[in-house]
DNA sequence: GTGGTCTAGACCACA
DNA sequence: GTGGTCTAGACCACA
């Protein structure tokens, strides 16, 4: 099950780090359609949130075609966002987890992980097609 | 000069998204000591928010001690928070722009390739120190 | 500006009925693109709803992508769902304003005449193409 | 018998659904009195929602003194709310019958159709008694 | 001033 | 028991 972790310094609003550790885990695979949510409940227990905000962001998930909420029942999900590529044991997740361990080791935060892979993937887009799905595009000016 | 991005939509406070790519700059070094920030009507030209809100932005990175408003002047960086491996040139940073390469040709969104760090860390970090530096501990039960 | 009307007995929660009404203003072309929707305040002082309540409605209405929420300024609408045939000047409109009115000085009431047409679309798309747009499906049991 | 549709995804309650549909099938005279409501079991079979729901909904039209509920017998119409001019072969009939058909012939929709009605009878309302019977007399604002 | 988030708590819908 | 709506009220984000 789904074990969501709030933090509550970020600045980014609570049900909004849900849907995203959501979508996260649907895109890794680690959540699978039929699967069930943790109930409001269980959140509240595990996070301390309000049982409402957590309603709030499976509202969001389901608005978003993602999960299903049933009364009486729970939420489920309905929808798949995993990639092939992204597999457990596909090269680049046996890659990226070996990156990842000797960036750790050379003493770079979670931060700086994040940082350098968000560089790169800004440097890739600018070169490529600067649309690319995932990148908002610039706003324009009003 | 950085090139902030403001992605209305995501849920995510304008002021937020400013802090955070400006701390991502400074970790990667491409904000170094005496940098000067843009000012807040460049940026409201170049994104269409409002000039209070990039105030507040830079605000808070002062009082993270990061970066020093001076009246009539502009807005400075005063802290580096770079660091040794994420360089330019870095085998880490080859590696991981290599990756990203591969990962976006294999079809995997922005998102997707996030979501493949972040299980990468989370699963290091749930392996080792759970309480590594930048990943929130979990919050206590009330 | 549109002027909800909450009717509170009717078991349909409050925030589906200002959803309903919003898009059948748009649909009618009473509310065009550009338009501003009343400010939460302005409809709590005409419906005794809650702000929340009605914040929900705009924030469902923007997820369909018909509204767009700006922080400080209002709520505008961003898509019309006007209709051809639907304007105010159009030979179905003068026609079905007439057949009302006779309907209503016959002595039928408000819901006959929705009971009337509901059927009338209700034979009509029995008889032909049954997953017309706008009526759901029979739920296929479970 | 009457077939129930219920549209999850409407924001409308089902057992709400169920009573609409029933009073609009006892205006048209599609039930009678004496007509006998489908089991709760039927209704579960052709719809996938829980007995218990249509139970609720058929008890509503027992205090609405619409039908009887009678133990091991099932649930039957007791009083009718059938209007004159709303027969099958009146004129308004045959008349609504055609405006629907031609107003679905110019690719107006379910929803187009409803929001012109409902746009006829607002507007004639208003021009006349606005507290005619059906349509909620505005809230008093606090 | 306008919208946005979050909470606690009451009550309801549904299984 | 699980989700859903609504409220009042506090506090925040943005213009």
């Amino acid at each position: 099950m789904i074990d969501y972790r709030i933090d509550r310094g970020s600045g980014v609003p609570a049900y909004v780090q849900i849907v995203e550790q959501t979508e996260r885990a649907l895109r890794m695979g680690f959540l699978k359609v039929g699967d069930k949510l943790p109930t409001a409940k269980e959140v509240v227990a595990a996070t301390a949130i309000n049982p409402n905000t957590v309603l709030r962001a499976y509202r969001d998930l389901e608005q978003a075609g993602l999960v299903e909420l049933r009364r009486g029942l729970g939420t489920f999900v309905t929808r798949s966002l995993a990639r092939p590529g992204a597999e457990d044991d596909s090269p680049l997740r046996r890659e990226v987890t070996d990156w990842v361990t000797r960036a750790r080791a050379e003493g770079l935060e979670r931060a700086d992980v994040l940082a350098m892979v968000t560089a790169a993937l800004d440097a890739h887009d600018d070169e490529h097609d600067s649309h690319a799905p995932g990148r908002p595009p610039p706003e324009p000016a009003r």
